[in-house]
DNA sequence: CGTGAAATTGACTAAGTTCAATGGCGGTGG
DNA sequence: CCACCGCCATTGAACTTAGTCAATTTCACG
């Protein structure tokens, strides 16, 4: 994916736009753990994620990562900040290797936004963004330890095979020592079983949504 | 405001639009405390909110509201819900009397986002929307209630003269026990100084700043 | 004044983090 | 083959933050 054309945020776009917006943007291409823009940076770049996973955290008073949400292509990423010029809320930063369209976004406003197919895609990109952010909300706001680690098991269950389980404390918010209790509890009240390959056997569906829901 | 061509978001439409957009929507008033819609509900309706301050919150294990925001006219509300036709994510109820524009989504949708002016001002909703809940995000899980308090002081001092502390305390989902007990703390230290008719007066700028910073 | 709501205070509890010690397990190099 | 190393997981104990509960005081206002 080189070409601007291939985004579908601008694939309606007629030839002579698709010149115009590859004059105001550039693809970059990333390494593993470089950061794309900091937490406070000022706005003014729109990003089009277009290879990799880029990570979205905040960062908390004592240095820890906040998990907000991973990126996967094809998704608009700094929206925020530019449509309401404010700072950039979040840190991004590149978990494998990728790349990224930038946009000037003030350039772009001038000329592509009177376009209603670019409008609406913008519109379901920040629909996306909305639903995203309230459910980061609703996990740590309304959602225990124990019920955000119900919750990844029902709907994660396949990642659980892939991931240390440092790395789903890490997305879930909590320490791994509270994530390795909440599993003990589980194991030992025959919710499920954790094979050796580090799959999850569910065995009692019933209770384990009754805990998040 | 009766008509419908007082809502900003609806201005520049032509008079024909304007009639099309009378027939798939009604205006209705709310009593104080009366519920527009409930967290889970299903979605359909797109709520404005012309009249009176309707709050938005979503109800946690034990029952306890967590405050999300506040709506003052004129504002979108239940995008979310509509766009991506799931549930409304949280409670939304008037605190005061009021009046909403309800408005059929799906034959709004048809009909009108075709308007590239239209789709600029429910753009400008929507972000506006996304730094509110990034805004939540923040208050929710990077501030200890102490910060949250400094925070309030310095970005709301004029609302504490109206406000009790109970209320506060509900806007910044602490209870009002943590708030006295935290006030207290920044009178000791001479951060801040609250007068009889529960005006604040802020010693320590600099301090209070950096509890949240 | 007197009454009821709001604020304060102390003691206790709950949830989760932190810190430290221990144990397991896989890969590597002698 | 096995001893060692480093990473991850587990476990216990202390600690931190904030909520809960109850008693008491303060305050606004009729």
């Amino acid at each position: 994916m080189d070409r601007v054309r291939d985004i579908p945020l601008f694939s309606k776009l007629s030839d002579i736009n698709l010149k115009a917006l590859e004059k105001i943007s550039r693809f970059k291409t990333y390494r593993c753990n470089e950061i794309v823009f900091y937490e406070g940076d000022a706005p003014g770049t729109l990003y089009v994620l277009t290879e990799g996973v880029l990570k979205l955290y905040k960062t908390d008073a004592k240095g820890n990562e906040i998990y907000i949400h991973q990126f996967t292509p094809i998704g608009l990423v700094g929206e925020l900040a530019c449509f309401e010029n404010m700072n950039y809320p979040a840190t991004a930063r590149f978990i494998t290797n990728g790349k990224i369209l930038k946009i000037n976004f003030k350039k772009l406003e001038k000329g592509f936004f009177k376009n209603p197919d670019v409008c609406m895609e913008i519109i379901r990109s920040l629909t996306k963004k909305i639903k995203i952010l309230s459910q980061v909300i609703h996990k740590e706001t309304i959602l225990t330890s124990e019920a955000k680690v119900a919750k990844f098991i029902m709907e994660n269950s396949e990642l659980f095979e892939t991931l240390k389980n440092t790395q789903i404390a890490s997305i879930l918010n909590i320490t791994p020592e509270t994530l390795s209790r909440i599993l003990t509890r589980f194991k030992k009240s025959n919710f499920i079983i954790i094979e050796k390959n580090h799959q999850v056997n569910i065995l009692d569906k019933v209770t384990l949504n009754s805990l998040f829901k």
